[in-house]
DNA sequence: TTTACATATCGCGATGTGACGATATGATGG
DNA sequence: CCATCATATCGTCACATCGCGATATGTAAA
C-alpha cells in the first residue's frame, strides 16, 4: 500500500488552492456570511430561495462595501477553489457554500481522523 | 446575546494568518509530516523524543530539500501563526504541531458547530 | 433593437510572497 | 578563547496578489 501522509482524502495542490482562497479577510468573511444567508442578508430582498442557491453578487457587494469588480473576481476565486457553487437566475448569479468541500478541507487540516 | 456568524471561537484576523501560513505547498507538507514524526523522519536519528518536542530544523530541511534559510523562515511563519510550538534542546530547535490550534482552525472552517 | 442592469474581464500601480545565498547569532566542545 | 555547528536574519529579485476604475459581455425588459 502506497504511503502518503496526506490526510485521508484530497490532493495537496487542491488543498493549497482552497487555503489560498480563504487566506484573505474579505473572502473568509464572505464565506462566513454564506453560512447563514438569511440572517446575514436579511436587509436585501432575496431574488430566489437562499437555502437553495445562496446569495447574488450584488447583495454580497453591498454588504462588503468592496468594488463590484473586486467582489466578482473574489467569487470567481472561491469558485475555482471549489468552495462555492454558482447558479444563474435571470440576470443574477447566486453563490452558495459547498459544505462538502469545506468539510473535507477541515478534515485535511485536522489530520488523520480517528479510524 | 450578540449574534455573530463567526464560528464559535477565534478572531478572524488570527484565522487569516493561520490560513496564509498553510496556503503554501511546502509549509502544508511540513505540517503533514509533523503529524507522524516517527514515520516520516525515521531515516534521521532523533535528537530528542519526537512525541514530546517534534522534529529539529535540520531534519525538516533534509527531507524538504529546501535551503536552510527558507526552512527556518517557514518554521517562523508557522510559529507566528500559532500552528507549531518550538523547543530548544542543545543547539537544536524542535518544532511540534499545535493540535489545539489546528483543531480550532478546522472548526472555524466547518462553520458553526452543532451546540 | 435599444436600454438598462448584473456580472465578468482587463489593465494598472502598490504591496506581499517565494526562495535563495550571504551573513549574523548563539550554543557546544575542545 | 576559538572553532564548529544549528538556526536565524538580511538583502535581493522574480513573481503573485490586492483592490480599483474602465470596459466588455450577457440577459431581460420596453
Amino acid at each position: 500500500m502506497a504511503r502518503t501522509t496526506d490526510p485521508a482524502n484530497a490532493d495537496p495542490l487542491e488543498t493549497v488552492e482552497a487555503l489560498k482562497a480563504l487566506a484573505n479577510p474579505a473572502r473568509l468573511q464572505i464565506m462566513n456570511w454564506l453560512l447563514d444567508p438569511h440572517g446575514e442578508f436579511s436587509q436585501w430582498e432575496p431574488i430566489a430561495d437562499r437555502d437553495e442557491v445562496g446569495v447574488c453578487v450584488s447583495h454580497i457587494q453591498a454588504k462588503s462595501g468592496l468594488a463590484q469588480s473586486t467582489v466578482s473576481s473574489y467569487m470567481a476565486t472561491l469558485e475555482r477553489a471549489g468552495l462555492v457553487r454558482s447558479t444563474r437566475i435571470g440576470k443574477w448569479i447566486h453563490y452558495k457554500r459547498d459544505e462538502d468541500m469545506m468539510s473535507r478541507l477541515a478534515e485535511a487540516l485536522r489530520g488523520t481522523q480517528r479510524p
